[in-house]
DNA sequence: ATTATGTGTTTAAACGATTAAGCATTTACC
DNA sequence: GGTAAATGCTTAATCGTTTAAACACATAAT
């Protein structure tokens, strides 16, 4: 039993098919179709339960209502939120989202890419990864329309919808600072990319703003593949070193998780041992028994926005760039609280 | 810039457009294509970039190579990372996944539907929820292929890929009691589901095979949407009644973790205040200050599994219905550790 | 009576690919 | 030399839509 065509329609109410399309398109009064004629199609379009085929459609027409989310990392719960976003925002304005994670490898969003290129999609949202730039600029050269989302890479003249990382670091620090510490380190992804660097900037910048040195010791890059084995060494380390840390700050939530589960093992108390703030959120981070104080990103309005800023791109083309660095939010919690005091000495 | 088609390779070659699609569709063989003239249209093809269009293959082939993925719950980790294996699995075999969330609601699932087979995707994979049933005769009746992934409803005949909730919650129980708790309650969703029913079922008849009656305020059942505060009602009655429990089985992902920060609010002890197990799985698990007991579900597997019957019956329409249920495994930790022996009366 | 205007409908090309069928030409065979 | 087979390529239909243009009437205006 095939589906239902527009031909099918017109056969049955004897008439060419473009009436049954003006009709069923609401343009009936633009192309005066006759009320009877068109009640009739109607009719017969509700009883054969027709429904467009819409590659055809796209096919005519050269836009899919389709739209390629490319993620970074889907398994961080940051940003598989933010995929809902996405998608929720998508739907609600007639757009379907097909998502890829290129678990931050170059080649696989390259992959992505030119899969979703193939499929037609009308434009790109992207959480770019390490080395991909050239993409970037391809897409740009080939002028298909897209977004950068949370990352962006400031080189380069595109639209993006990302947080002040430097600044939710910065606060972050100032935070801790506050709160009695002063060894502070970060612990980041090892990358050159601009939202990993500003939040290693900002932490730098909000110590240095204090008076206290930064201690090239405390900050700690690790590999992503092999972020399991290198989180433990880096902890390892930074507890070790004559200027011991007394307070970390995890870039990620992946880099968090990992520290968090080896710290358990250490049998070390948070914050007494190691206070703690982390990028990111998630349920962990209210259950862990010590709740993690953490930087929460504008996640709604990312997706959101973003979303915005693609469509009305591919509404109008020729609109102008559009930038924008939402604030985050330090949400305090046990994990970072206030040091009692020590005499010094 | 308008995107090279085949028409433009045939231009250039001085061709028609069906030795293009020949060479580029290595047909050349059977279609007995000369070798300069192949050689030049690949040669062609490769300056111009071709990238062949999706849509215009897909509306000829009627075959899109896309898989619709109708989730219940994408909050829910167990189902985000069940899609991420669905997603992988699909393009390993160059299909393209479309995710749907229906959120629980069979509306939003019959919308889902609709709009993906109006995008003409090959076939379904669908975690249904309650109230789908229809949903799923009418996939029948219209001979779309669709594999049930997680849930199914045993009074429909269909193919579907399923763990074992019986007996995961067999073995739960039997761990339970194993461990020397006896009033053991389990707290579920509000629902008919199959496998929700089963997950009760198999906590009640390990009791009862152990010579425990199963008292029926053990048994707490809360509706999706309201599970927040229901959550907290549920905990407060078994906690209070006169049968008071000493160990709970959470049937579900969320209800665990809205359970574990209530807990946590109350200040109560795990386990010795009130022993867990849970279904579903999570970082927050490993993390949490007891680390909670949980029933491993074959979550790759599943996955896998799901998407090579949904591809076998998409290449042999004809071939034979496939059911299978997998079995889950208990993981013992912390939050189900054995009582300490208490003297009775 | 002729032209203009309005009304309702059909025709046919187009989107970009695939592919059965047809058409020349050359080579092989008896 | 005549038929058959092999070779190399083109034609044109098709998938399901959309939409500009053409067409055929009826009614109104001059």
């Amino acid at each position: 039993m095939k589906k239902t065509s527009l031909k099918d329609i017109a056969q049955q109410a004897g008439v060419s098919t473009a009436l049954v399309s003006y009709v069923l398109n609401g343009k009936e009064k633009e192309t005066r179709v006759g009320e009877a004629i068109a009640q009739k199609i109607r009719q017969i379009a509700k009883e054969l339960n027709y429904q467009p085929n819409h590659l055809a459609k796209s096919l005519r027409s050269g836009k899919t209502y389709t739209i390629g989310l490319i993620i970074a990392d889907i398994s961080n719960p940051f940003f598989a939120n933010i995929a809902r976003v996405v998608e929720d925002e998508a739907k609600k304005n007639g757009y379907t989202v097909i998502i890829g994670s290129c678990d931050e490898h170059a080649e696989k969003s390259w992959d992505l890419v030119n899969v979703l290129i193939n499929r037609q999609v009308d434009g790109f949202i992207i959480v770019s990864c390490e080395g991909s730039e050239n993409q970037v600029h391809y897409l740009k050269e080939r002028n298909i329309p897209f977004v950068l989302l949370d990352r962006h890479f400031p080189e380069i003249q595109t639209d993006f919808v990302a947080t002040n990382n430097y600044k939710a670091s910065y606060d972050a620090g100032v935070h801790l600072i506050e709160s009695g510490y002063s060894r502070i380190g970060i612990m980041a992804y090892k990358s050159n990319m601009y939202h990993m660097e500003e939040r290693v900037r900002g932490l730098q910048h909000a110590l240095r703003d204090n008076n206290i040195d930064f201690n090239d010791a405390w900050l700690k890059e690790v590999n992503f593949e092999t972020m399991d084995s290198e989180v433990r060494t880096a902890i390892d380390e930074v507890l070790a070193s004559d200027q011991r840390v007394e307070a970390m700050i995890f870039a990620t939530y992946g880099l968090a998780i990992n520290a968090l589960k080896y710290i358990n093992e250490l049998r070390l108390k948070v914050p007494s041992d190691l206070a703690i703030v982390s990028f990111g959120q998630a349920e962990v981070f209210d259950l862990y028994y010590c709740p993690i104080t953490y930087v929460r990103q504008p996640l709604e309005m990312l997706g959101k926005t973003s979303v915005e800023f693609l469509l009305k791109k591919l509404k109008n083309p020729d609109e102008g760039m559009k930038q924008i660095l939402m604030e985050a939010k330090l949400i305090p919690r046990d994990s970072s609280k206030a040091k009692k005091p020590v005499s010094k000495g």
